[in-house]
DNA sequence: CTTGCTTCCGAAAGCGCTTTCGGATACGGT
DNA sequence: ACCGTATCCGAAAGCGCTTTCGGAAGCAAG
């Protein structure tokens, strides 16, 4: 493609490669006068140095890679794109790539990120949806690849992470409901060996605890990620000689599906049975009734992420890089009073 | 990472680093013999080639790019992954590599595309929401890049694309109104500089006149391709002196929000007002009522466009890598006969 | 035993950049 | 005039792989 290599540029110039190398990458021992002389001919004659190259000669892939999650009902959320957008936010900065690849299993994940590693593609790594036990980080740390977990493990104070507090998130959830009068609070979860879905787990007993609340029998039911999972779950909830009158959700997702499964019952989501999800996706605004939500900035944490990426792979410390943020309750329309008969 | 490098392994069979080489990639003089005991100490090493090296050496990037469409509306949609999840399982056959890459503005795009390909980060790309006089067409082809544009352009018989049908898509949506009964069709359309929405737009037209129908005064309005926009050209809609009964959206977007439109004025989707969305997220399965849409298989496309990316690149002429596919009515209930008041 | 082919591997020259090292020039101070 | 010290650039050795070329065996045919 680009016809203008070093070679070119520096015979044009009547210079040495590594001078003009040099020059370009600012080094010290390169005289002003001159330095501003390659750098005017570098951008009039057009030079791109060949990444590759200068990835090999450096050692440095100046690229992270992703990889997605793989379990279902992942890809048909909005989830990814905001994400993916903030992440290349903060590579762009640097003219970093962002690679990523995807999986159909958790062999096959690991074997994706082995091979982006050890054939040297990658300098950095972000995986999301993490386990509390997550074979994923043991694998990258074995690598000695620097990563970023979107989302906490087990063993979260050795790396560095991203996560929402999930468990406040969660009593915040509670108790809004508990101060509108609700008793029978229901909670929908996912697979506990997610880590999020684990603590929003807890933080929903812990919530219930807070307010003096019992958990009745059959009000915690478990749900996959998607709408399906939400209204089957919600469908067995309502199924109850005693049904809750108020139920959060793991995702917004779930929540989607749970309000259908109300309306499937003659109910109306907000009335009869409060709703409340998580994520604050677009698509909850406009969902009828709207969908109340604890509300998350994506864009934001892709942005961050890739920072403290960036931060690790210069050698910073990444228990340095911990990051905790706060989700908001965002009422639309499906938290009310408890609807009296 | 890796330590075992050519170097290595080659030391370690008493070989060449260049045989041994040859023998990894199946060059047809090396013996069988020597070919499969290279090939077996390489795996028992746990050798990975360099790919920083072998792409430099070859030449070849072994890695596509995706850029981001940047208008509104893009992010929130679960558009993204299913598309990605079939571009990288096509690329996954050959262990390529997949960037993806956002922009801010045209131009920006233009210069992540240019920087891309004379970098020699990528061997070919991949464009989605073409314009129908799309600049980054010229752009890529002035590169001299193999690439497979998402939608078609005006100059679209000169180039690979891969498309839906558009057009026959929103004529066979307003034949199935039209035979359900529904005379005042209107059609919530995209900017038309998008491809897509001018042939939606096209369609809708060429619909209605093969069935007779006239467009009624202020029955074609434009939506942002997103919820709110589909809110208002929907609100307008509503508005008129004699509203449609039908209406048939852009996209299953827009259609969410022409559904909460509809429902705001206090009447109900498929009882006044018939709603057609496109595109057959599997969000709408769960709105209330779920939407009726023109379905097509994003998956699969994704999966296609690899494939014809990597046929150009391997020097297919891009004209032979022209597909089109069909969209297909799904019908879930926003589609009833006109209401009869 | 020569000639003529194959078959198979070694040697070496890159790919386009980075980076260390050393030396040439210029400058100030004595 | 001499030495020490900056300042700036050229030379060259890589980075880890690919690929062309040529030649050493080995074998069949004459």
């Amino acid at each position: 493609m680009s016809k203008v290599s070093l070679k070119a540029l520096s015979e044009h110039l009547g210079l040495t490669e590594g001078t003009v190398s040099r020059a370009i990458n600012d080094y010290p021992d390169i005289s002003r006068k001159t330095r501003e002389r390659v750098k005017r001919a570098a951008i009039e004659l057009g030079y791109r140095p060949n990444s590759n190259a200068r990835r090999l000669a450096t050692g440095n892939a100046e690229c992270v890679g992703y990889v997605l999650p793989w379990r279902v009902g992942h890809l048909s959320d909005p989830y990814l794109g905001e994400l993916l957008d903030g992440l290349c936010e903060a590579l762009s900065d640097r003219h970093w790539d962002l690679t990523v690849a995807v999986s159909r299993s958790e062999d096959d994940e690991l074997a994706i990120i082995t091979r982006l590693a050890q054939s040297g593609r990658v300098s950095g790594l972000v995986i999301s949806r993490t386990l509390t036990h997550d074979p994923r980080v043991a694998c990258i740390r074995e690598l000695g690849l620097p990563f970023v977990s979107h989302g906490r493990t087990v063993e979260a104070d050795r790396h560095a992470w991203f996560d929402i507090d999930n468990f406040g998130a969660f009593t915040d959830a509670v108790r809004h409901l508990a101060d509108l009068g609700h008793v029978r609070i229901a909670h929908i979860h996912g697979a506990l060996d997610y880590n999020f879905a684990a603590l929003r787990h807890a933080g929903f007993r812990s919530g219930m605890a807070d307010c003096g609340l019992d958990i009745l029998k059959g009000y915690e039911v478990e749900s996959n990620m998607s709408q399906e999972g939400g209204q089957q779950a919600m469908a067995a909830l309502l199924a109850l000689p005693e049904p809750p009158t108020a139920v959060v959700c793991v995702s917004d997702m779930v929540a989607l599906g749970a309000m259908k499964a109300i309306r499937a019952h003659g109910w109306r989501p907000g009335r009869e049975v409060s709703v409340i999800g998580y994520d604050g996706l677009p698509i909850g605004e406009h969902t009828d009734p709207p969908l109340t939500t604890m509300a998350h900035q994506l864009h934001s944490a892709g942005r961050k992420i890739g920072d403290m990426l960036l931060a690790v792979i210069d050698g910073d410390d990444p228990v340095n890089q911990q990051v905790l943020w706060q989700a908001d309750l965002l009422r639309r329309e499906t938290d009310q009073r408890p609807f009296c008969t």
